[in-house]
DNA sequence: CTTGCCTCTGACGTCAACGTCAGGTTCTAG
DNA sequence: CTAGAACCTGACGTTGACGTCAGAGGCAAG
């Protein structure tokens, strides 16, 4: 398929794709005229590659997590960067758990009428 | 207490806690010199600052979160708004567990001699 | 009183992941 | 064959959360 698909099918822009080429996070395969053109499963590693800049992931680290996630290349250095990783998002996982049980205290006292908010609500509808 | 201080209790810059005053989402006192003085309480905020930021919420939406977050403002708006970030950090949440687990797979793949790795492996230390 | 650290206000620099525009080529439908 | 959509390569623009530097004033110790 030519970049245009790719992108509509894996919900990014044009552009993102090119620039990950530049990134080398993702290869393509040119015709005669220059154009791109990319396998089936360039869908799914695009949305890899999506799913680690979600999680906090630079391209350059995405860059060398990559060939370890294709088993391209498998030493013990690569298997400890990819727990690394893991680690990190884990303790992201934890951190913003901590940040949502905050959010949640908050709007449990915002909802209890028995709280000091009340004088607001009374100062709001009187 | 002032600036380096709180800077150094909070594990933020100074720089940053300027940033912050200017995005109004820090208050300070200000001695007859201009110097910035803060209570004790402003580490607390600081913290949670940061773990707004952590969160992936712009200083916009963290100004005009913490308010609600203070209960200076009570309003079926404010606490809808605090409802719709605390489900934007649990989806963000359930998004990373998925990123996490994905990378489990390619963990236990990559540590099973019995997978293609195997053949990786033979290449590399034949 | 002066040395040295802390603080102040601008204001420009940075970095990543693209957005956007220019100017030109290529593919496809009719 | 031709219009219009899709594609190409530069290359400059954008945004947020600060970093950093310049120039000047403030404060505690000796």
């Amino acid at each position: 398929m030519r970049i245009g698909e790719l992108a509509e099918r894996a919900g990014v822009s044009v552009r993102a794709l090119r620039y990950y080429e530049e990134q080398e996070l993702l290869a393509s395969e040119r015709s005669a005229s220059g154009q791109r053109h990319y396998r089936e499963d360039a869908v799914d590693r695009v949305q890899l590659i999506q799913m680690l800049y979600g999680a906090g992931l630079s391209s350059k680290t995405v860059a060398e997590l990559l060939p370890c996630v294709d088993a391209k290349v498998n030493t013990p250095e690569s298997r400890a960067r990819l727990a690394d990783e893991r680690e990190r998002i884990n303790q992201q996982i934890i951190d913003l758990t901590r940040t949502r049980d905050r959010l949640d205290a908050v709007i449990e006292l915002s909802q209890s009428p028995a709280s000091g908010c009340t004088i607001v609500e009374e100062a709001l509808y009187a």
